[in-house]
DNA sequence: CTGTATCCGATCTGATACTG
DNA sequence: CAGTATCAGATCGGATACAG
């Protein structure tokens, strides 16, 4: 899913919030997914990978790089050998949750109201 | 923003919701900007394209076309001549805005802590 | 284990031009 | 006005190989 980010060449006028901005946050493929699995606690790499099963590992190593960035997420090196990493939602973080789950509950709505991924794509192949 | 949609080759077991399916319906660019616009009332085609400035009339059309199939807005002829069309948010569709709301505070928030869209690409540059 | 470096194909968007 | 067709460039994600 690509949100657009809009360069903003031109000195807008205060935009309502310039939504696209503040909704770059969840840009990038699987960054719901990691915060939909942060959210039952801490992880670490190779368990990420196991919960999103399709996900390479320089796609997540780009997200959490991303995700830490915007202060979603914490990063924390456990002091173990072989080194293991350990990543959590930060506050603001776990902020997001439930905007996540509103979005869900609207795609599950949609869903069992024909408007399923499938169905859709099987309107627009027409 | 591409919100990865996975295919379901193997038969998962009944995760929580396939969180990527949904959430699928606010994925291509400008996606959310035009349900974030509609929430004002209906507007005609020329219209988004003013309020939505970088937009190109071909990716609008794409995506005006995926969010009706999806039966997020809906699409009304006006019998005017020249002939002119006006969009708005069904039912469903309106109960995505007050998600869209919670993300954006979400990001607002980050942004007056020092993550804001510029901040985080300055971090990820280095 | 936890990543990073490359290469590459797939996808998407914007610009332009054109139709009803 | 409201799109659609085509093309080119940019971006992104996956696979593989390799490093700390």
């Amino acid at each position: 899913m690509v949100l657009k980010v809009r360069k903003n060449k031109s000195p807008q006028p205060p935009k309502p919030c310039a939504l696209t901005h503040c909704m770059a946050f969840i840009s990038g493929a699987w960054a719901p997914n990691v915060i939909w699995v942060l959210r039952e606690g801490p992880r670490r790499f190779s368990e990420l990978r196991i919960d999103i099963p399709p996900v390479s590992a320089k796609v997540l190593s780009t997200r959490l790089t991303e995700l830490e960035a915007r202060g979603i997420i914490e990063r924390k090196v456990l002091p173990t050998s072989p080194p293991s990493v350990e990543y959590n939602l930060t506050e603001i973080g776990k902020e997001i949750v439930p905007a996540l789950d509103a979005l869900v509950a609207v795609g599950h709505k949609l869903k069992t109201q024909g408007h399923g991924v499938d169905d859709v794509a099987a309107k627009l192949a027409k």
